[in-house]
DNA sequence: CGAGTTGTTGATAGTACTCAACTTGCGTGG
DNA sequence: CCACGCAAGTTGAGTACTATCAACAACTCG
């Protein structure tokens, strides 16, 4: 064949979002969806690896990674972005790349302010993403700071894999996971052989393997005991009125 | 002398609040001051080291600290906080303590709720102080990651020191840091031992000194180099429009 | 002047990194 | 249909950084 055939959906009518459910929009009510879509500036797709350089988007379909470098040249991946998440890549150094082949709407940060500022309902569902946000780079944090490689390498597969059952992504036995063990390894402060090398344990324990794009939980509760995983989900402070 | 005397001051009167133009509700117009003081349930005061139990407050004076234990019981310090800073206490595991004594005005959650329902300017606010968050600790996970010890604690101390510059708290070649070596240790993720010993090798190489609660900077730029400190100030994207 | 906390130092053991091959899987092109 | 060329995944050996254990010094407070 010519072209590639692309199998990845663009998004379409706001109405009909499939992804709004989890997104920042998921508070503003049926009726005045129209509001959103002049927020929407445009629609992009982009190939696995690319750059993204629009301000704020919500993805749509795919996986994205927001990651900065050191100065001598190492990676650090930030955080994994989901269908559904809102990302803004700020000024800051920090970069966004498509980890898949992904689609978004691009947002006007000046519209979407305006919309903010007038539905504090929106503003609250902004902070609630962000509330998420910070707590799972707590969780990561505790990661490298206090665990080992097989501890973060099994941590960050269940907070993958919770956060795919969240959006039905998953069953209990496992999920689609398209990630690298170059991303493993630069979101978790390790070197590919050392991740490499965790991932080979977890699946010669019979704990969990992560082959061919998937992940398979053969173990769950000596996954969880290996991660030091707490089952308490973080609830939001301040914004848990909504939703 | 009987009572130790109380150098720490208790918060006031919101109209003249001292923290407040870097505190959550520095968007409230001097006309509406009124409606802070009906968010604010209690004032307190608490010794160092003491757990705060509150779940949400602005701290007025003296600092304070987020952290969590692995199950087997090593802690990990996730933030440290200032003056004004607004700090919730969320239910995922997390303890927040004083690091000095220190004062602060607690809030109802339910009535600041109701006053970011209608007041969006203030909500924004409130994001911008996560979006502050998350800018932060996406620099502590890449100094967990992919520095050194060395690198780690310049790379703190540099961010304190511009966090309490900004408060008008530190001059050019120093500060007041009334952190111990263990919760360096503690928030880089190295033992005590080995923090000491990064510490040692600042002073020793002539570019930072922690001593007797003070930090002085004797090399900025070596300091800057060994941290791989980004000058970039991590600009909020979506609510810089407020302040 | 003790007693406990904080800071310092040394020796030793681990964990993870680096470097260097080598293997596998897969798409392109001959 | 198979060879070639990469990208991704593995494996091994040697090294570096950091943790642990054990004292000990310095400092603070009562």
């Amino acid at each position: 064949m010519a072209v590639k055939t692309n199998l990845t959906p663009l998004p379409g009518a706001c109405a009909a979002c499939a992804v709004r459910p989890f997104a920042l929009f998921r508070v503003v009510p049926q009726a005045r969806v129209g509001e959103i879509a002049r927020v929407r500036s445009a629609v992009r797709l982009v190939r696995s690896g690319e750059a993204i350089r629009d301000t704020v988007f919500t993805l749509y379909a795919g996986w994205a990674f927001s990651w900065t470098t050191t100065p001598d040249g190492r990676r650090q991946i930030l955080d994994f972005h989901l269908p559904g998440d809102l990302v803004e890549r700020s000024e800051d150094g920090a970069e966004v790349s498509a980890l898949t082949d992904a689609s978004f709407c691009v947002l006007a940060k000046d519209r979407l302010c305006e919309f903010m500022g007038r539905d504090p309902g929106l503003a609250m569902s902004y902070a609630d993403g962000l509330v998420r946000d910070r707590a799972r780079l707590r969780e990561r944090l505790t990661s490298l700071g206090r665990r080992d490689a097989m501890g973060r390498v099994a941590h960050l597969l269940l907070e993958l894999h919770t956060r795919l059952s969240h959006r039905g992504g998953a069953d209990r036995s496992g999920a689609p996971l398209p990630l690298k063990q170059a991303h493993l390894a630069d979101a978790l402060g390790l070197s590919v052989e050392h991740a490499n090398r965790a991932l080979a344990a977890l699946r010669r324990d019979g704990v969990a393997a992560l082959q061919k794009g998937r992940l398979d939980i053969l173990d769950r509760p000596a996954m969880e005991d290996l991660a030091g995983w707490s089952s308490a989900p973080a609830v939001p402070v301040l914004t848990s009125l909504k939703a």
